[in-house]
DNA sequence: GAAATCCTACTCGGATATGGAGTGTCCGAGTCTACGTGG
DNA sequence: CCACGTAGACTCGGACACTCCATATCCGAGTAGGATTTC
């Protein structure tokens, strides 16, 4: 898995708390992180259509939707793409004992078992938004990490 | 996911109708395959101890054990590696607002889902033995798959 | 005929090249803000 | 005091190098089997 999906998260996490764009430079900031190339997760959350990038002097970006409406599974297929990790070659239907053409309409026992894993995986991801993982942190940082969030992203730095 | 998977998978189901050592080379011939990319595939099943591999003349490779008793999960791991795909880089111990360490006893909430998701994806994968996928195959290309697999791999090719 | 020996051929195992995707970076196009100017 | 125009600076977006891992391959170490030779 692409490590930029980890970023990609943390910057949904933290534009929760944000009430006006912010710009990749100070998420970049924020997460201590490399500016450039944090642009480039954050540009392909906006072709997702999760983040709205605004331009201009004051722009940045900002959370397109409610952060409880947004899934992981969103963040994770807007960077990583979303094709399932296992692509079936049709071994079967290769060599001396290939398989008749007509006795594989369904896919084979190995490509139903990679896909239902997949599947399984995906749901996990479903099942959890942006603002869980939000509250999550508020739990283990204090409650007030929300504000302090809003506060440092809002304020102007040196 | 590394490509190579599918191909052990299809071998340890092909070993399940061997009799006697079968080599890398006709398990190849058998799929259609690399012979050379596939030995490599094979040595990971062997150093897992998937598979034990018997040297000399009529030598090649056999399973360690009824095919009953191998998961997809092992085969998947022997070749792809045990380690989860996402790896947690403590973004949240970075940065201006760096959380404490002594409040990153347990893992993060992105971490969590993540981990959730990866134990899920290997649970369905555990639930399926080698075993299962032959009984599918026999399902879909006829009962007699079996035998004529062991009559392949034993018979004596040009 | 049987046993020991040697040779051959075949097997696996690890070390070795190559390609593409992920990683990381940079500069240009576009646009919002703010300031200055004139009415 | 207000409206307008212009300049400026800041933003995103896509195009451009680099690195590392998966892919693909090869040759050497080791061994079982069989043929040969000898008793």
């Amino acid at each position: 898995m692409s490590g930029g999906v980890e970023w990609a998260l943390h910057c949904c996490v933290a534009l929760t708390a944000a009430t006006e764009p912010v710009p990749a430079v100070r998420l970049a900031e924020l997460h201590d992180v490399s500016p450039s190339y944090l642009a480039k997760q954050l540009q392909e959350l906006s072709r997702a259509g999760l983040v709205r990038s605004v331009q201009g002097k004051s722009g940045g970006y900002l959370l397109t939707r409610p952060a409880d409406q947004i899934t992981v599974l969103e963040v994770v297929e807007a960077i990583d793409g979303p094709s399932a990790a296992f692509v079936c070659t049709e071994v079967r239907q290769r060599g001396p004992l290939a398989a008749s053409p007509e006795s594989c309409t369904a896919p084979c026992g190995i490509a139903r078992v990679m896909y239902e894993a997949d599947h399984a995986w995906r749901q996990a991801l479903r099942r959890v938004t942006v603002a869980d993982l939000l509250a999550d942190a508020e739990r283990a940082q204090g409650p007030q990490l929300r504000d302090t969030l809003r506060g440092w992203l809002t304020s102007t730095h040196g």
